[in-house]
DNA sequence: TTGTATGCGTTATCAC
DNA sequence: GTGATAACGCATACAA
């Protein structure tokens, strides 16, 4: 490995003489520029940023901890972030905890000790623990999608659930239906929670009968969707409407109406939160509350950016931000005017 | 920061000691273990990695290069590659080149200025020179999902383009299918050139004329796709079948046939390469050749830890594999018997 | 404008 | 078993 040490030898000059021209740092003649560059050029020198990184306390480094790239709306959120990062001079360690808080955990301190410069994560525990860890360290946390239970201690970055639940249930209410069962998501994550939430008060402010059947908890899978939408369906008499809380539990949904031999929007329309990125479906066909997930993953980079340039300069510590992003509802084919009752 | 050297004031031993006790390495007694168990519990101590890989000129990072995550396709690509890092106790970057050779150069130039101990590429170009650069510095590259033109200069792990091509074709053409028109690739990416390739072989195995009117060359892109598409409809008579060289361009020949008041398969079969994976599809519909993408990312990992391994106790260097993973025709709605003709 | 001395936090080497 | 010393490659403070 040829060091800066190397090319100041070549170059007949001091080792930081090159790092000052490497990194246009303080004053140097144009003549020894060119003789420096000349020999970085004939060494193929590469500068080594573990050691630079380690000088600064600083490696230009920022971590993805989401749950599970594979899932297309975190794939457009990590675009968001990796544009955004890579804008500002960062490089991104994307890391998949698969909802599991022990590797949420375990890559949280390996991140630490990669002595990242800050950490985007999607919780998969509602513990303060692993961001206040992290926060001690002096690594900045930004939340992305979740609201945690509590006071805020960190900023957040989530888009609004409970607004977007609330349109599409009305959208539901105003073509007529009254039987519209929730296909929910996990109970302790909070964006289930909220979709339920803007569900159940669309219900309310419309005067409608809430009783426990019409909320089914679940994960946020196609497999639990598939149950769920099972279930809703066997009761008599059935759902005119149902609600997926994400995208994949309204996938199961929608193959366990086809199952049934039933139809969507004829037998029973359907809602859903998330959508699928457009460009990956043949026909968009789902009434959906979209969120903005690029704009999602860039924006949580732009604030964690903003926190960490206000700790570099030792700026009073602002409170905490709650961002919440708008949804927008897309009325499509997959809802209809509620039969009249027989 | 807390360091070595506080843990080992506090623990009443020598940082080496600690050292030893944190990476389970040489000898200590139980007893100093438990002291210096304390004192990192103690002091809140987070080792820094940085400084460790200074040292051992050694990150534990990985890097993978491809075009685009947003592509259901690469995403899947990348879950097999994190996976298999993380198993290895390594971590991951991710950076997106867009198919841009600046991107990709500037990207690899910073890889190797952070040190990362091996990089998985799926390259932007088809130029020798940025894998040559990382050799120099005795980083370790796998190519993945390209063949680069001239001679294997690093490990590649692709899948079979031109088998599923050839299959894929051999398909419509039992069909009863003659007149073809495949919507390909750009001519400088090896995936699309092999399909192309595979194509016309089953064309001219069949005994079927071949003219440069068989094959529209593109982009990997729906609007491409649709383009194409558009254009080999216009024709008089028009194709019975189209063959379209990846996932996007099967939706946007998709689109321009429902746009031009066209079926499929009732008036045109589409077959496609890739595959979206299932869970993201209402109903999987078209005819295709899968590749196996998370295997792909997780076998590439795989030989590029093996090749580290390698280098690591100097064996002598093997020459370079080819490994080429089998594709997978999956015959579904998109594909009909071409009706006699008028 | 350039150079010298020093330290960032760790671990390898070799002595005890 | 344990510790003193030096080195990994670079950049800051200060001197020249």
């Amino acid at each position: 490995m040829t060091t800066i040490r190397d090319v100041a030898k070549l170059a007949g000059v001091a080792p930081i003489t090159v790092s000052r021209v490497i990194n246009h740092n303080g004053y140097f003649t144009e003549e020894t520029r060119g003789r420096v560059q000349n020999a970085i050029e004939q060494l193929g020198y590469v500068p080594n940023k573990l050691a630079r990184s380690l000088r600064l306390r600083k490696t230009s480094m920022l971590a993805l901890v989401l749950t599970d790239i594979t899932n297309p709306f975190w794939t457009t959120v990590a675009r968001g972030v990796e544009d955004a990062a890579s804008d500002a001079g960062f490089n991104l360690i994307l890391c998949n905890t698969d909802e599991s808080d022990l590797k949420e955990e375990k890559y949280l301190k390996v991140l630490l000790e990669r002595q990242v410069d800050g950490i985007l994560l999607v919780p998969s525990t509602n513990q303060a623990e692993p961001i206040l860890m992290a926060q001690r360290q002096g690594v900045q946390v930004v939340i992305i999608d979740r609201r945690l239970d509590g006071e805020l201690f960190a900023d957040v970055v989530r888009s609004d659930s409970f607004g977007g639940a609330y349109q599409l249930t009305r959208h539901l209410l105003a073509l007529g239906h009254r039987r519209i069962v929730m296909l929910a998501g996990p109970r302790d994550v909070s964006t289930a929670e909220d979709r339920r939430a803007g569900f159940l008060k669309a219900l309310e402010d419309a005067r409608q009968p809430v009783t426990s059947q019409n909320v089914l908890y679940g994960e946020f899978t196609i497999e639990s969707g598939h149950r769920q939408a099972d279930q809703a369906l066997n009761r008599s008499p059935g759902p005119t409407a149902l609600f997926a809380a994400n995208n994949f539990i309204a996938i199961g949904a929608y193959r366990a109406i086809r199952q049934k031999g039933l139809s969507v929007p004829e037998d029973v329309s359907l809602v859903g939160f998330d959508d699928l990125p457009s460009e990956l479906v043949w026909e968009p066909f789902l009434t959906v509350a979209a969120q903005p997930a690029y704009e999602m993953g860039h924006r949580a980079t732009e604030v964690l950016l903003d926190r960490m340039a206000e700790a570099a300069r030792e700026a009073p510590q602002r409170n905490f931000e709650d961002i919440i992003l708008p949804v927008e509802t897309i009325v499509r084919k997959s809802t209809r005017a509620c039969k009249p009752e027989n």
